[in-house]
DNA sequence: GGGTGTGAAGCTATTCACAGCC
DNA sequence: GGCTGTGAATAGCTTCACACCC
């Protein structure tokens, strides 16, 4: 299903390109991304993979391999030429592109979004802050007025929005996602704590801010070492599951 | 490496107890926990693994793969009970204590994070919130008076904070860092754009908010289809076309 | 019949280690 | 000599499919 027919070598290049790059190695090109920015900052003009690898808190290995998926960008024996690479990356990610966004509830979370300068520097473009509370309609945030869900729709089509940002409670996500959806938008950030339904073609993820503080907690609790406090149940249980 | 020798069977159990569940699985229970929570707030008393895994938006296999790591908690031809399922993963997680959490950097972010309910109904408590902008020290926020940053390490100390979240601009995080870590902090949500050195013991977790909307834009990019071998300038004229 | 718990198979991601090029 | 690019090996995760128990 994902594979094409193999007679065209031109665009046998391209299918690798546009179909090969795993998912783990996309979500790590922006941290490449942020470390290669920093050293340009420094005036850095070639970077080793392991000293890249450091900078984006990855290995070298993993690196190296994540950048073959796009092409072969380094030079053996010297390394990476920063701004080149940075420009790949980002022509690979479509950062080089303009991205209208519209964020959807202007709570605290809502502005902190509209005001987050690593959205701009990106080619993110804030083009809509939308909220139910008639009463932060023509509010200025972030330089942008607050305008009613009522409008929701015409700023989707009049900027040609493709992404959305959802900031509301729980209880209003889903709507507002169905929505975003039927104005035209395919690509949609869940900041709401709760499960959205969407079409085929339309693409989600989510950030659930408590997830990653119960993932510490998990590991925290192992910390305090200890033989830890089982109840008489609990053990037997444990033996229980263990069988062997 | 993980092997531990075999001659002790009680202290087996603990060992597959503690270190037999694989992150992927630490990270979904969160998900599972949420599910729970809203049956059981309908009402429901029981649950089979279709029905939970179609609530937490993961297939059925992978849920009771993943809850057979914990334990045998389901009732084979019946499900799980909701309340006693919830119960022990809660438990596996560490939320049935009280975790003491600051928050540093108190900008729309750490608001946000102040007056996030989905902390509270989890057992972490909001104990101190620090920033360091002097003319902000005594602002009332979710309730807490907000802090200057000189008193980061009284309160640590004295609420024995185990969890610290940073929410300030990306400069100023290693140092509140290391300042949370010395003063006995041993776990870090990281919400700054930035990569943080932390010591062997203490562990570090990062939200990005641009990654998540960095890799829709990849995957928004693929959509409009194409056999596109394109120059970045193409590519948005491309984008500008297909528009709808 | 119904649905859990789990070995086994399949797949994806990471790491190793070195050939190949500068 | 140094460092990239990449097959091969390993580890980890997901899915399958069914034995087992209610």
């Amino acid at each position: 299903m994902t594979r094409r027919t193999r007679h065209v070598p031109a665009e046998h290049a391209t299918d690798i390109a546009s179909r090969g790059v795993p998912e783990a190695t996309v979500a790590r090109l922006p941290l490449y991304l942020r470390a290669l920015a920093m050293l340009a900052e420094r005036g850095v003009a070639t970077v080793s993979s392991d000293e890249l690898a450091e900078s984006a808190g990855v290995n070298s290995a993993k690196l190296r391999k994540d950048l073959s998926y796009l092409g072969s960008y380094g030079t053996r024996g010297v390394g990476y030429e920063v701004e080149y690479l940075r420009h790949q990356i980002s022509r690979e990610i479509g950062l080089t592109q303009d991205w209208p966004v519209v964020i959807v509830g202007i709570g605290n979370l809502g502005q902190a979004l509209a005001n987050y300068a690593g959205f701009a520097s990106r080619g993110f473009r804030v083009v809509g802050l939308i909220d139910a509370d008639p009463t932060r309609s023509g509010e200025v945030v972030a330089g942008l007025v607050v305008r009613h869900a009522d409008d929701l729709e015409q700023v989707v089509r009049e900027y040609r929005v493709a992404i959305g940002v959802i900031a509301t409670p729980a209880g209003a996500a889903q709507h507002v996602c169905d929505r975003l959806v039927a104005a035209g938008v395919t690509s949609i950030l869940n900041f709401a704590p709760t499960l959205l339904q969407v079409p085929d073609g339309v693409d989600l993820r989510k950030v659930d801010l408590s997830i990653e503080l119960q993932i510490l907690a998990y590991h925290e609790q192992r910390k305090n070492g200890a033989p830890l406090a089982l109840t008489a149940e609990q053990a037997a249980e444990l033996a229980e599951a263990v069988g062997a």
